[in-house]
RNA sequence: GCUUAUGUGGCGGAAUAGGUAGACGCAUAGCACUCAAAAUGCUACGAUCGCAAGGUCAUGAGAGUUCGAGUCUCUCCAUAAGCACCA
């Protein structure tokens, strides 16, 4: 039988059986295995899919025969941008091209026999789906945690369009390299911010791989400070935020936002407002890149008129505005300590202020003496009324105690993390089911009246202002206000890629269902994912995503748990033979139906496991892939060896005990390669026998069966077993992994000399009687004089010798 | 600049409650089989000195702790990814 037949044979064994359907109503104990599901390009499958798919369904094979009720489904993220511009190009409709693309991903991974649960399969396309994507959209909104404000985004002038970050990196347009300009848009907001201590919080509900938390941290990066008011001589205050409140008595101007809310309050009292509102202007349509830029040197603009006063000097202190504070985040406001801060120190040099040094231990004339360099290093403060005297740390405290006291300032936490921009001014996306009425504002969709679909038309251009390409259709716009039944408008902005995919593992637990996004019945039965895999990618943003949407539903009691994701892996990238990132333009990019149909998908398969750490990034190479066929080659020709014998052979039973134990803890410990490697030197162990048992071969492939599906049923049948598929995983005996004999070194004054075999555990007497006895070590002897025998049990013997 | 990760043969990588570094695979070379090739099998394969026995040096660099360090501590260096004025 050929390759291509084998496989095809068991896949459709595997399809007429229903082997691979997950149960909602089982008794047995779910296990839950998920793989980002994918975004279908025109260009197919990418072989950094096969290895995470071949990874995850190892692991859902294993479970599988383990007894699990096993969920591994799969699905396609398939809105976004670079759908529509396919569409564009080729002038077709996004829907036809995604259905297109889907049917060749799905033809390829069914080649691959991934045991994807194909009857649960959907599109975050499919009006069923994202139906319910709306209404939970409707949900954010109707408790108050969706909100429309203005938001900057990137804007191509030359394209008249607005692009993504990734679209705009460098500060350029990635199609026509204009430089991009930022404009202010109405947009629909999540209330994200609101959640950042509860999303901190979760991740000790999760398992998530340390790296993995940390990325989660680092995005939402709280900092613990403090918040001061500072009053102004004429009339009024503002609020500045600091974490280093120890630096106070060093301050000597504040630096406000020229973007934020506060410029505009105090505007009244500014006496020199050309000036800056000239500057707000410059620094306004300037680009983040351009604005870094601008980083040597900190201009800014003093505001003539304003002056603050120092909350415990009392002294009168200048304001200024400067793009270096961000509007966005903390008050918008600063407390500038020159002495004690790079950015500050260059802005007072530049504007030739004052600089008070407050802390004690390095020379401020040059540079700033920052916190990162004083911190937690006993140095005292200077210069500072009663505080002059004490650490740094003891300040921190006593200082915030004052100013609390006074009814002046509190202890509050800041976060990087802001609202979620939900709004894209794009076609291929959800539409946003708000309506905007004259009379009544925004008002949402009546929910039965969802799905809100996408409308066909014939062009996906976006509009010349940056609308989306649905303001241009009049007959989708103008709608009635559900309220008022009067003539309104529907909001043409559409959802981001990101909102299908921070939902859809829920929707996998019970993918049918017409009434609700996901019964009650069925998340509590499946609970969480148990393990969720992806690219190092997504780890920050699409899981953090993911979780605030999660944590959102638990709250107004839609899911049963605050986290539903319960182990989080990702995996590293399968990089072109040349070390760099496969694309087109180098022309290093492999195509598994290339490799499939020369080598046969299990040898493609068990190359992708075993290339390598499964979370490190690995060259491909073609050379190590015939390798794998040359190892399931061997596999098959042991079966000329199989005598019919219903146990394991005697002198094989610790190593097959062994390899169970092996491969089953290593599949579960993302230790693919290992797994594999063991399973070669079972292989090879087998081979350098005469004859092994039926029973033998028949553990050899049950064990290789999660990574090469195909051939180890085919012979497995050929020699007369039931299905693997429908068998058990093997168990192994712990007393048989157990090596009774072994060999250890034995090293002179802790170099490897010698090695010298004992019984397990011996003890140190009859070792020692072992070791003297050495040749090689007596002789050692000769010249020396044993100071100290060590023995450490069943590890070593080492011998001092003087 | 900051954060994180990673540095082990010609290559991908094994090995961490500190205990024989280089498992497994690839590449390479020699041999066997063959008219020949492929396939397969056997042997060698970190560097270096030596005929050999054996020795010396080796896990990015340098120190340290230890009977013993790829693994622990400190100081550097390099590479990659992410964040980039977060007060």
């Amino acid at each position: 039988m050929k390759m291509n037949e084998i496989e095809q044979k068991w896949q459709k064994f595997w399809e007429d059986n229903h082997i691979f359907e997950a149960k909602n109503d089982s008794k047995l104990e779910p296990y839950y295995v998920l793989v980002e599901f994918p975004y279908p390009s025109g260009s197919g499958l990418h072989v950094g899919h096969v290895r995470s798919y071949t990874a995850q369904d190892a692991i859902a094979r294993l479970k599988r025969m383990q007894g699990y009720n096993v969920l591994y489904p799969m699905g396609w993220d398939a809105f976004g941008a670079p759908a529509e511009s396919y569409a564009i190009k080729n002038n077709i409709h996004p829907k036809e091209a995604v259905k297109e693309n889907i049917k060749n991903f799905k033809k390829q991974m069914k080649s691959l026999g991934f045991s994807f649960d194909w009857t649960r399969e959907f599109s975050t396309t499919d009006p069923e789906y994202y139906k319910w994507t709306q209404w939970q959209f409707l949900q954010f909104y109707k408790h108050n945690m969706a909100y429309k404000a203005t938001a900057k985004v990137n804007w191509c002038p030359n394209c008249k369009t607005v692009l993504s970050n990734e679209d705009a990196a460098g500060g350029v347009c990635e199609r026509c390299q204009t430089k991009v300009e930022q404009k202010e848009k109405s947009q629909w907001m999540l209330k994200m911010s609101s959640y950042a201590e509860d999303l901190l919080k979760g991740l000790d509900e999760t398992n998530f791989a340390d790296r993995v938390k940390l990325g989660q941290i680092n995005w939402i990066g709280k900092s613990k400070g403090v918040e001061v008011d500072i009053p102004l001589v004429k009339k009024g205050m503002f609020k500045i935020f600091t974490t280093c409140i120890e630096t106070i008595y060093g301050v000597t101007f504040f630096v406000i936002a020229p973007d934020g809310k506060l410029i505009k309050e105090l505007w009244d009292d500014i006496e020199n407002k050309e000036e800056v509102k000239s500057y707000i202007e410059k620094t306004k349509n300037l680009s983040n890149m351009a604005r870094t830029e601008l980083n040597k040197e900190k201009k800014g603009c003093e505001l003539k008129g304003i002056m603050a006063i120092h909350p415990l000097t009392k002294e009168h202190i200048k304001v200024y505005t400067g793009d270096f504070v961000l509007g966005e985040y903390g008050t918008g406001a600063v407390m500038a300590v020159p002495s004690h801060d790079e950015r500050d120190f260059e802005f007072a040099k530049y504007h030739k202020l004052p600089m008070i040094q407050v802390i004690e231990g390095q020379d401020t004339s040059e540079k700033a003496f920052e916190k990162q360099d004083y911190l937690n290093k006993n140095c005292r403060l200077i210069n500072s009324q009663e505080f002059t005297g004490l650490t740094v740390e003891e300040a921190k405290e006593k200082i915030t105690e004052k100013l609390v006291k006074e009814n002046v300032a509190r202890v509050v936490n800041n976060y990087k993390m802001r609202d979620w921009i939900f709004s894209r001014q794009r076609f291929w996306g959800e539409p946003i089911p708000m309506i905007y009425c004259e009379k009544c504002g925004w008002v949402p969709m009546d929910e039965k009246d969802l799905p809100l679909l996408l409308p066909d038309v014939v062009n996906y251009v976006p509009t010349e202002d940056g609308e989306s390409p649905l303001a241009k259709i009049d007959s989708w716009v103008n709608t009635t206000c559900p309220k008022c039944k009067g003539k309104a408008k529907r909001e043409t902005d559409t959802m981001p890629n990101w909102a299908g995919s921070s939902w859809y593992f829920l929707r996998f637990m019970d993918p049918k269902n017409d009434k609700e996004f996901a019964s009650m019945k069925s998340m509590k039965y499946w609970n969480k994912v148990n393990w969720y895999n992806g690219g190092m990618e997504h780890t920050a943003r699409h899981l953090l995503y993911a979780r605030f949407w999660v944590q959102f539903l638990y709250n107004i009691g839609l899911v049963p748990n605050k986290e539903m994701i319960w182990t989080r892996v990702s995996h590293g990238m399968v990089l072109g033979a040349n070390n760099e990132k496969m694309s087109k333009s180098k022309g290093n990019v492999i195509n598994p139906d290339d490799i499939i149909k020369e080598y046969g998908a299990d040898t493609l398969r068990i190359y992708e496991v075993f290339m390598g750490d499964y979370e490190q990034d690995v060259p491909w190479s073609t050379d190590s892939l015939k390798g794998c066929k040359r190892f399931l080659d061997k596999v098959i020709r042991l079966k000329d060896k199989v005598i019919d014998k219903d146990e394991y052979s005697k002198d094989l039973e610790n190593l097959i005990h062994k390899s169970i134990k092996k491969v089953e803890e290593d599949t579960l410990n993302i230790s693919y390669n290992t797994a594999i490697s063991t399973l070669m030197i079972l292989t090879n162990a087998y081979n350098e026998k005469d004859y092994i048992t039926k029973k033998d071969y028949h553990l050899l492939l049950t064990l290789l069966n999660p990574y090469a599906p195909h051939i180890t049923e085919q012979l497995n049948e050929e020699i007369g077993y039931k299905p693997i598929c429908l068998s058990p995983w093997p168990k192994y005996d712990e007393e048989k992994t157990i090596d009774h004999n072994i060999t250890i070194g034995v090293q002179v004054n802790g170099k490897i000399r010698s090695e010298v075999e004992i019984t397990l555990n011996e003890k140190e007497e009859t070792v020692k009687e072992k070791v003297l006895k050495i040749d090689k070590i007596a002789k050692y002897l000769e010249n020396g004089k044993l100071i100290k025998f060590i023995y450490v049990s069943n590890k070593i013997v080492n011998l001092i010798i003087k």
